[in-house]
DNA sequence: TTGAGTTTTCAGAGATTTCTGTAAATTCGA
DNA sequence: TCGAATTTACAGAAATCTCTGAAAACTCAA
């Protein structure tokens, strides 16, 4: 591994946990991110020193993340590695999965805590609150998987209007009148 | 605790190592969201069955996020915490948190591989996808700081709106033109 | 300034997570 | 079916993270 790699990898270990994957998955998938060519475990145990069986481990994580692909080489009986190929795509499988694993239990239990009856003093309140949190996070979560549907391109457009999208909410709501509560849901 | 709150705080206490934070910080947060009163940290690790002093630097981590409240009472020495009031408000503290934890180290080594001479044969290569993977990091990540600046009522409308917010940039591009990159950046 | 009440610090115990090496399982050509 | 090449499972070692209890530090009224 060059130098410039190098950096790139051991970095990606160290956030991997922020990542919600740990320092070894992070490490391989920012090595098979930057290689030209697909790689086999072997090759990638070497480059990174670690044991055969932790790449292993590893490699099936990310095929479980949907981030990297298994390529055979005909000819080869290894099965070699390539990171997804398009940084949008990359985006997308994490940010779903970010949402299925962090976001969707917590969703699941306020739900479920909304439903049940408020018995003892002080249980109105707190699902006064809970419905709050519920509400925004509901929201915010089916906003993103809504976004997630659009083109790359749409996705780059919006986001370079930035907060100038409020703009356009505000040409729209005089154009359509912003009263009208069915055309917004 | 009444049995709804626990559940709740429970579930906060498991989540939080995916939200950044350990279950004791992720426990003490929770309780003091569904709670009417300020508590203090004594009342809190009674509740919650923690050690004193592991409820303390949970505090600490909490204000350091800038998610509770220290409130003082007259005629009472000890410190009294609440949860920020407005979910929005919330929302945006862990959004610009986690931005600065998780999203700008990485944007930093990006920046400095981007910098550095391709030395070594492959180096050219990494520098293309990292390249890549920085344009689109940065975009979302000054998206997200953009955003942000919305007032809760304009960003709850632009997420009603979901994906259909396409439309209104395609009704844009017919209106002002969908070649004039200077409208859009 | 004192001292009771309160908060913070921190070393080490305890728990959890990560990693390795070995062994078992799988795959596939012959 | 056999056996060589390769992948996977898993027990325990190593590393890391979390939590506690005791003691130090701080705060404020008297």
């Amino acid at each position: 591994m060059t130098p410039l790699i190098l950096t790139f990898v051991s970095h990606f270990g160290e956030m991997g946990s922020r990542w919600g994957f740990n320092r070894t998955v992070g490490q391989v998938y920012a090595l098979l991110f930057v290689s030209e060519q697909p790689l086999h475990a072997d090759e990638i145990a070497e480059h990174l020193s670690f044991s055969r069986s932790n790449v292993s481990i590893g490699l099936k994580e990310l095929q479980g993340w949907g981030l990297i692909r298994l390529t055979r080489i005909p000819g080869d009986r290894r099965e070699y590695f390539s990171s997804l190929g398009d940084v949008w795509q990359i985006f997308r499988v994490v940010a779903a999965e970010r949402r299925r694993r962090e976001v969707a239990p917590t969703l699941t239990v306020l739900r479920e805590s909304l439903m049940a009856p408020a018995i003892e003093p002080g249980d109105k309140y707190a699902q006064e609150r809970m419905r709050e949190m519920y509400e925004l996070v509901d929201l915010a979560n089916t906003w993103f998987d809504d976004l997630q549907r659009l083109s790359p391109e749409s996705m780059a457009q919006l986001m370079k209007m930035g907060a100038k999208v409020q703009k356009l909410l505000n040409a729209k709501d005089r154009l359509f009148g912003a009263g009208n509560k069915k055309e917004e849901e």
